[in-house]
DNA sequence: ACGCCGACCGTCCGA
DNA sequence: CGGTCGGCGT
């Protein structure tokens, strides 16, 4: 076999490099997940790499599956033992065989957003922080980016200085991080902090690591930020058997899809790598092998706009492609209607099929008036990202009665169930058990089990008692041969009487719950079925916690799936829809608004970039003159983006109905009234403005009181009006303004 | 202790 | 608009 011949020269340097660090610039559409995998199948078979010695790290489980079984198909066998995972299940893997060596317990809980907030919320009350003053979702999110620049606590107090709200979330900081001590568990940001954080105090661990992974890859590395960068450059930092440094370090990633800054990515790592690692050899994979020269073009000049980046220019040998399209609607429901409308007719004659659609947004929000149509027409459709499913309530609480019998110190899950289904044990109870625990420094449970030393809890401590011994019944259970999880939910469902009460309920919510809990059941069973190692509740449970909804989109099923620009990054389709091309909307008010406009802008531009290049064959994009938000009517302009597009690349479709009016113009700003950034209860901002519909489109003949007959080529927005380009028959191409130049269709 | 209702709020993106 | 929280009545 000679795995070389489907590469181009570029990337074969990239596959066949030997060792030292090597940073891969990869353009959209070049290839890069080709190269990593065959890179990875090279070292092994042509190098003689053990591939156990072999770590891929990437964003998603998704990317990681895919990766596996391209690399799988490659080599015949021992390609198992590459290690590929996403970043947090990664540490995860380390964490549970090293955590204890920092402080923590092997069986750690992972709390997911939901969990931390909660926990923020008791923080706050003890801490007695005003959550009107200082939201916790703001010291959260403080927390989060200390976090991602692995700020602790004691850092994050120094530099607070005089100010209060600082002051404030660094002792919300402590607290926060010594009761996820307590419970034995780590948020999203700790996995990989604390991860470092082992590295850093023990040396055997990191050795350990180091010696095992000699050659590592990073995906998508752009979007990494400085805990993550630090960690692959502590597991790269090994020594040979020579002892020197060697960096088989390579990291592939592409500096213009850099859209992840708002959960602390930092370019500087990719932007900075040679620097960091000295000797790099930096490949740029530049040609496009997946979308047509219009949309590709269309990319490059919108890209085109930032300013500060690695300077590259993507190309293709494809062929030249239907232009890209430009649909302005009069409302969201009109381009809902319009894009739905329009895909089932080219599924309906057989052009396509709705797995070679995507219809992509901002905001998950945007999806809501789509899936209504969808709904409406009978087409088969999946929403990634919407609400995620272990995100339900009922999935949550179950969830929660398996980390409190795998967890028993896990506070923040006893705390949610201990009064679900209803015991009758209220909020004064639960304080009472709080305060006692904490200061008597025992876990929340511990304090359950004692709650007749307890002063003042007589009549509740009844209740309590019960409560307990339905968890040790269950944890006792756990231990018994042959006893699987699958009873183990049959027997939390069985013995807390949840699925009793639901039944009873009868409703349909109940109904649609229950449903929810068969299909936990099914993962539970899938997830026993596939386990690698033998299954087990922590497993499971961490399984569970890392999974995101992209994670569950198959792009075999037939069906047309709708997800925001960010969920699409990383995958292809034949057609793709980008709706809601409008200012304010996208790019969002709050780039447009925000202290550093000119950066967020960039990064909104960069998500532009990601979206127009996910299209292979033919890419749309639609904007609204009005649409629904949070149930008032707003007013936006067409988006920026539209604009830096060359007009010879886009065809401006005009709406089938007969309604075309003017663009708002541009000083049409919106208001910032009321923290509605741009809504208007009139839109009077219209008046004086009314041009009069247009009643040719491109393509159409049309006649001019000078130039006679001619046939319109383009039609684009400037400022306050169409420019409408015409090819006369004897004056030739002309641009006119078509408020002034009075064209009327001519048959 | 708990359920209901109305006020209020926060507005994006996500592992 | 839709979710959450606090107040109030039972």
């Amino acid at each position: 076999m000679n795995i070389l011949d489907d590469l181009n020269p570029e990337q074969k340097k990239a596959v066949m490099h030997d060792k030292g660090p090597l940073l891969i610039l990869a353009g959209a559409g070049s290839g890069k997940t080709r190269v990593l995998t065959y890179r990875a199948a090279y070292l092994i078979e042509h190098r003689n790499v053990n591939p156990w010695n072999i770590l891929a790290v990437t964003f998603t489980n998704k990317a990681a599956r895919e990766m596996k079984e391209r690399i799988d198909r490659l080599v015949g066998y021992g390609s198992e033992n590459i290690w590929v995972s996403t970043f947090h299940s990664t540490c995860v893997r380390i964490l549970r065989r090293f955590i204890d060596r920092i402080g923590y317990e092997r069986s750690f809980s992972i709390y997911d957003d939901d969990d931390s907030r909660a926990l923020m919320r008791d923080v706050c009350k003890y801490l007695d922080i005003d959550t009107k003053r200082i939201p916790e979702k703001s010291i959260l999110n403080a927390i989060s980016r200390a976090k991602d620049e692995l700020i602790g606590p004691e850092e994050f107090e120094k530099n607070t200085g005089r100010d209060y709200m600082l002051k404030k979330q660094a002792e919300a900081y402590y607290e926060y991080q010594k009761r996820l001590k307590a419970s034995n568990a780590l948020d999203f940001d700790d996995l990989i902090f604390k991860t470092v954080e082992l590295f850093m105090t023990d040396e055997s661990a990191l050795a350990y690591y180091q010696n095992r992974f000699q050659y590592i890859m990073v995906d998508e590395y752009q979007d990494t930020n400085t805990a993550q960068f630090r960690l692959i450059q502590l597991l790269a930092s090994g020594v040979n058997e020579y002892g020197e440094r060697e960096y088989n370090l390579c990291v592939v990633g592409d500096d213009d899809q850099s859209i992840y800054k708002f959960r602390g990515a930092n370019i500087q790592n990719i932007l900075s790598f040679e620097r960091a690692f000295p000797n790099t050899k930096v490949i740029k994979l530049e040609q496009n092998y997946r979308s047509t020269k219009s949309i590709l073009s269309a990319a490059n000049e919108v890209i085109a706009n930032n300013i500060g980046r690695k300077p590259k220019t993507l190309w293709t040998a494809n062929e030249q492609g239907e232009p890209v399209t430009y649909t302005l609607f009069d409302t969201d429901m009109d381009e809902a209607e319009s894009v739905t409308g329009e895909i089932k007719r080219m599924v309906d004659n057989n052009q396509a099929r709705y797995n070679d659609f995507a219809i992509l947004y901002r905001t998950n929000a945007q999806s809501r008036m789509f899936e209504e149509k969808l709904i409406r027409k009978n087409i088969p459709y999946k929403i990634i990202g919407s609400v995620n499913f272990y995100a339900r309530k009922e999935i949550k609480d179950l969830l929660a009665y398996m980390k409190t019998i795998d967890n028993g110190l896990d506070n923040i899950a006893v705390k949610r169930i201990i009064n679900v289904p209803r015991r009758g044990i209220g909020a004064a109870t639960i304080e009472k058990v709080d305060a006692y625990a904490i200061n008597n420094g025992m876990s929340f449970y511990d304090a359950l089990v004692r709650c007749e030393q307890i002063p003042g809890l007589e009549r509740s401590c009844a209740k309590i008692m019960s409560f307990v011994s339905i968890i040790e019944g269950l944890r006792s259970r756990l231990y018994q041969e042959n006893y699987n999880l699958t009873e183990l939910i049959d027997d939390i469902l069985d013995a807390t009487g949840y699925l009793k009460e639901l039944e009873e309920e009868g409703s349909d919510e109940a109904r649609e719950r229950i449903a929810n809990i068969d299909e936990l059941v099914n993962k539970l069973v899938t997830y026993a079925d596939e386990a690698e190692e033998a299954p087990t509740l922590s497993g499971f449970l961490e399984e569970v916690a890392l999974v995101s909804d992209i994670d569950s989109f198959d792009e075999s099923e037939d069906y047309l799936v709708l997800m925001t620009l960010h969920s699409a990054k990383g995958l292809e389709f034949p057609y793709v829809y980008i709706c809601g091309m409008e200012e304010g909307i996208f790019p969002s008010y709050m780039a447009m608004y925000s202290d550093n406009p000119q950066d967020e802008i960039e990064e909104e531009r960069r998500l532009c970039y990601v979206g127009i290049t996910r299209a292979r064959k033919r890419l749309s994009l639609t904007a609204a003159r009005q649409r629904m938000m949070r149930g008032d009517i707003s007013f936006n302009k067409p988006s920026r983006f539209i604009k830096e597009i060359p007009e010879h690349l886009l065809k401006i479709n005009m709406p089938d109905r007969k309604t075309m009016t003017s663009f708002a113009p541009d000083d049409y700003q919106p208001s910032r009234m009321n923290y509605k950034p741009f809504a208007f209860s009139e839109p009077k901002q219209f008046a004086g403005n009314n041009l009069g519909e247009l009643e040719y489109g491109v393509g159409d003949t049309v006649r001019h009181f000078r130039f006679g007959l001619g046939k319109v080529t383009a039609i684009t927005m400037g400022g306050r009006d169409y420019e409408v380009t015409v090819d006369f028959e004897e004056y030739g191409t002309k641009k006119l303004m078509a408020s002034f130049a009075k064209l009327t269709k001519a048959e």
